[in-house]
DNA sequence: GATGAATGAGTCTTCATTCAT
DNA sequence: GATGAATGAAGACTCATTCAT
């Protein structure tokens, strides 16, 4: 529920090693409260002790504390967003199962690999008043399944993308706030999700 | 993301005619406030101003405002509860075609109804140290899918039960966020959904 | 050297008797900080401390630290445009002599009640970003003694009252910096710069 | 209203014209951040930026904030004083009417130079702690008006030198916020003060 | 019961100053 | 000497909650 015009990026990138370390270091330790005890607990104070800097070093990096947490989904949907890509380019010459299938292992992977921070941070996307080119991250996924649909034929791409990418995170986050860990068992069940789903 | 044990349940539930009005007015004024601006602008003060009573009133029912927020969501989940109960209960004797799309219906207009505060609520849910109780409302909406599958003879109700609540909940969330309006059309699309999953 | 749009006015005036003691003893915390230790001491901590009140009262009345002393100056700018007023009212049949007399001793008197306070909000009137209304009340006592000169026929009345005011308030300033208390003497000087400057 | 012992003065003064060179910057940075932007704004990241050196140059040359503004203002003032001065020796032989335009002409073409700055100047005289030698160019000024005026022999000259001082200061400073730019008329308005006062 | 004034712990953010490189 | 990253004390402001009237 986006309202104003909150800075939500970083005051500068680092430059040297030093900086990069503390740049990192303070988005880790977001991460780290974030997953631990939730979007509120997440303040500025906080992560900077837990970042082992001071708050002023804080905002040499980060001007406001919702850049912060803007920048970490930033970081983390880019991640996703890549192995998407890599796997839509890959799949190009292949079959749409194969593929399908090699998406789905991003998805799972990504969502399980810390699964409490995946889910807070679907939260921060709606908390924070994000900017066109963090939701365009977003975006990039859905129009990557489209694309991929399209190559194949399938019927009314644009609706059957938006849906997939919607009931795969569904059952993704079911899983992940269940604390449910075989990855296979996952992939098992989405693919069955989405298989039935273009039948 | 639960953590400690605030007061989480009204101090008292309301007798008198006046008592409930003023009880309702402050639930609705917090729903109110959450759907337009979303969860950080809930706080108490804002809420008894807009219910038109003060914030010495509000407390004589509510505790915590914690427990105001988890009163609406447990009022929510109950409306979407009953009306599962209802169709699974006299859907016992019909298709398992014809009971789902009741469930759908059901679980569609109630995410369109009010969109914006289905989708707060949800965060809500993540956000309180909801209680058991609480928790169980979620429950038992899986609890009745799964007596659906079994009483059709669906192999492994348990599991997907799981599955398609969520897939449903993935894709009726993703409509709402969309701001789509069209029940017909998203109730063709997670019905697809469905039965894909389920074939 | 006023830039954004700080809100200067308080958030509400009191309407019971508590509340207006509270609202008082506010401003006259700021006001004793003002004049023993300048601008910069005024911090809202202070002040509260000062007053006898919590941080979170104040806030109740002021929303910015900038609206306590806004309100100050206007307050004190009231004091002294009543007594403007008053005087060139009183003085519309009398002599110019005797009416400019009776503005000097306004004008003395304001500034020698408590010299500290009058330098220093002056000082907040050129640092604090001023709305018109407060504005105006400066303005208010040039069109008086513009409106006195004019009533006496005296050339270009404008400019005459614009200078005469500043020259009173160099030459009282300037008392009030040198700690000199003796208000007749002031007057009395004040007194021959004006009559020398209309002669 | 100066309260503690800060340090005032500038660490060491350069010798070599490079670091002349920086220590001229640092005050012109200063001095620009002022007239701009008041002197809330004046911190030392921002004026070492604009000046171009690193903060830590900065320090090399003012062992604190208050030390570079209090430079600043000694700066300016030791113009000013320079003027009058001269103009008090060039007029010992002369008239005490040419003398006064002479020294008329140095106030008002001092405050018309940089008007925003000058004002602004006047503000950090009130609110820093500033040192006897610095006060004392102040002093020198009134004692040089003081010099004159009994050289012509004027009564009471202490008196009237301070009271000269101070309505001209009063004029200008107005003619400045007001932001005249015609130093003729400014000029003839201030003369017609000072003149009427001795006459 | 109702009111709303009062409280103060908790957060965000700035900026003068230091110091390792 | 110069640099600029790092520090942390200080100050503005919010809001859940209490309690005198």
């Amino acid at each position: 529920m986006p309202k104003d015009q909150t800075a939500i990026h970083p005051r500068k990138r680092p430059r040297q090693a030093r900086a990069a370390a503390t740049f990192d270091a303070i988005l880790e330790a977001a991460a780290r409260i974030l997953e631990k005890d939730g979007f509120d607990s997440v303040n500025t104070n906080a992560v900077a002790e837990l970042a082992g800097v001071s708050v002023g070093s804080l905002y040499q990096y980060f001007p406001t504390k919702e850049s912060i947490l803007a920048e970490l989904v930033r970081f983390y949907r880019n991640v996703l967003k890549e192995k998407v890509e890599s796997a839509v380019a890959w799949g190009m010459d292949k079959t749409l199962e194969e593929t399908i299938d090699l998406l789905l292992d991003a998805a799972v992977s990504h969502q399980l690999e810390r699964p409490e921070l995946a889910l807070a941070l679907e939260q921060v996307e709606s908390i924070l008043p994000l900017d066109k080119e963090t939701l365009a991250l977003t975006q990039t996924m859905v129009d990557n399944v489209e694309m991929l649909l399209s190559a194949h034929n399938v019927s009314n791409p644009g609706e059957a993308s938006r849906d997939i990418v919607a009931l795969v995170r569904g059952i993704v986050d079911a899983a992940g706030l269940a604390k449910e860990v075989d990855q296979a068992a996952i992939h098992r069940r989405v693919r069955r999700a989405v298989f039935g789903y273009l039948a």
